[in-house]
DNA sequence: TGCACTATAGCGGCGCGCGATATACCGTAA
DNA sequence: TTACGGTATATCGCGCGCCGCTATAGTGCA
């Protein structure tokens, strides 16, 4: 037992916390770590971020926008608002269904 | 743009999987990999499962029970059973989080 | 001057994904 | 009975994607 905390903090990926953050309207890679980490908790770092937007990009999921100032806004494409749906349903689901199971145990 | 309809198949961590398969009592290792590839769709190899099983054991998630036959089943331990109930309530509220956000846009 | 924004670059390493392998058990056909 | 093939069960090893961290750099505002 190497860490009696252990991290595992990751409930969720990265790329998906970005995805979700995009949602609500276009961002900029900086706007998206503090709404990311506003919501999640969890502080994602630049390497984190940038690279994963990079990713998203290359796949189709989101697109660059025209940048303002210094600013690169992206924005979820339709294919990644369609994924982003998907799997939040799927996660929901899952979410619940390990949660009924956990209540069976523990009432 | 290399693959039109990109993998993006992981909604959750293996980890996660597991654990939640575990909830509902005390499993062996191929059963884990019938239960989970059962109810999230996707099938997850020996190496994934195995390995990831001797990680959450190593940091006190779950931990294994007498070997019956040639089946060694393990169960979540307390903290793993806490842990898990955090990430779920995280990840569902996240999921509906997210879901709200793409209802406004898309009505 | 210095601190908040904003983005890029590099690097080490964990954990995932996949495939190959070993072995014990069970049912069935020869 | 023997032989055989399929199912159940777990281990090993490898490549690599992605994450997490840190350092760097430029702009603008107090």
């Amino acid at each position: 037992m190497p860490d009696p905390t252990p991290d595992l903090g990751r409930f969720a990926e990265p790329s998906l916390l970005i995805m979700v953050s995009l949602s609500d309207g276009p961002k900029h890679g900086y706007a998206i770590m503090s709404d990311v980490e506003a919501e999640s908790g969890r502080p994602l770092g630049p390497g984190t971020l940038y690279a994963a937007l990079a990713r998203l990009e290359e796949r189709g999921l989101i697109e660059a926008l025209a940048p303002e100032d210094r600013r690169r806004p992206y924005r979820l494409t339709a294919l990644g608002a369609t994924v982003v749906r998907e799997q939040l349903r799927d996660l929901e689901a899952f979410a619940r269904l390990g949660l009924r199971r956990l209540e069976v145990d523990v009432p």
